[in-house]
DNA sequence: CCTCGCGGTCTGGTATACCAGTATGGTATT
DNA sequence: AATACCATACTGGTATACCAGACCGCGAGG
């Protein structure tokens, strides 16, 4: 997000393996071990891993540093602070966006195509989401959101596996956003509440009961996730 | 924050000169500069002023860095969001926390005496606006208002430099702290609400009408500054 | 056979030397 | 006197060598 070719920088290249699953959560990493791979000295991985480790994504554990394990528990707490900041998005939203911004953001929800591929509707899904923030004109709400995105992340892709689920997600983001061109900001931020609950649910709901076939995979789950609220 | 010591780590020690004022909002930094005021080499530096910049206490100014600057339109932003997040800690605090926790907060609330320090008037308020934040049991809101807060600092001891204005924040915090006794969501948060917009304003006034005085100690302030809502 | 201890090999933390790009100031030339 | 150019002294970026502490395994002794 912050480079536009990933490849680019270390930390966009270490931030692509994390958040592609190439990067097991949980693996630990060293700055050494990462040098043959990444073709660079300890240093700039080191800035690396520093950056990423205040993005969320990478953590320290002791000595050491591993990639920011997937815990449900967590999860469930990101996406009730999600629940806040966007719903405060919708709220400043309103009164500042103008019409032609509102329509703009309905043709990006329409433009979920559900033909499309997962990685395309998890990439307008995520631009949605963010436009809506930013047109709350607030930084910091927006930054907060792209964190909280950002962490999201690994677990998202689940929710756009289905085509049901990605036609699912395209009609309740055109909900929020009809609600918006209509200036009804209650009707909006109920829409966006039953679209961020249902998304976790599901999702918290997928995550839990397939912890076993994630583990085979690599990828283990932690946290209890009895997770609806 | 970090450190019980503030004086334990390069960070810790960087952090404080830049909230105290020791150095200069705007002030460029060098990393090799600061290699004898801090008696250590340019790495462990390079990694605080990283640390600091993911705090926002800190920016890289094209090739260099800067303590960040004091911009009343940011401040604006950042103020905006707080309330977004600690109305948020509000109705989610109060169906979590026991009556214990609640008497301790307020408790804590009353401890601020008008006969303190500035200083230490502005510990209990932050530690009071942190446990409220705490008893909401959530860790992403509680890292967001401790980002928040720690990013207002510089300006918050303004609010604590008169008497009346320390009693007043006490005053106001008792009553948020009463409304939540009570079991009030509404009133905690018109109560809480009103404390911070009054509090900010009476800050944007003060910053805005003494940015002269502020710019002959070395203190710029940017920023339009017309921060009323 | 179990246990205690020591040594090798990891870890991140630090100091430092070198690189490349840039801004600036002084000087020489017109 | 004004301007253009070049030398120099910065900047952060990188690679690397060395340090101290921790963990693990192996071997020796009970």
């Amino acid at each position: 997000m912050t480079d536009l070719d990933p490849e680019a920088s270390l930390h966009g290249r270490l931030r692509a393996s994390i958040l592609g699953l190439d990067l097991a959560p949980g693996q630990r990493l060293s700055e050494r071990g990462l040098e043959p791979e990444l073709g660079a000295s300890r240093t700039p991985i080191r800035a690396a891993l520093m950056r990423l480790e205040s993005e969320g994504l990478v953590r320290r554990d002791g000595r050491g540093w591993l990639v920011a394990p997937i815990d449900l528990d967590e999860i469930a707490q990101i996406a009730e602070f999600r629940e806040l900041v966007e719903t405060g998005a919708v709220r400043l939203a309103l009164p500042r966006a103008r019409r032609e911004d509102l329509l703009a953001l309905a043709d990006l929800a329409d433009s979920a195509d559900e033909t499309g591929t997962p990685e395309h509707s998890l990439h307008t899904g995520t631009s949605f989401h963010l436009e809506l923030a930013h047109l709350a004109e607030n930084a910091e709400l927006f930054a907060a959101l792209q964190g909280i995105l950002t962490r999201l992340f690994r677990t998202r892709w689940l929710e756009v596996q289905s085509t049901e689920s990605r036609e699912r997600v395209r009609r309740e983001h055109s909900a929020i956003a009809a609600a918006l061109l209509a200036g009804d900001a209650d009707a909006a931020e109920r829409a966006l509440l039953e679209h961020l609950r249902g998304t976790h649910d599901r999702l918290a709901l997928a995550l839990g009961s397939r912890r076993r076939e994630f583990a085979a995979r690599g990828i283990p789950i932690d946290g209890a996730g009895l997770a609806s609220r």
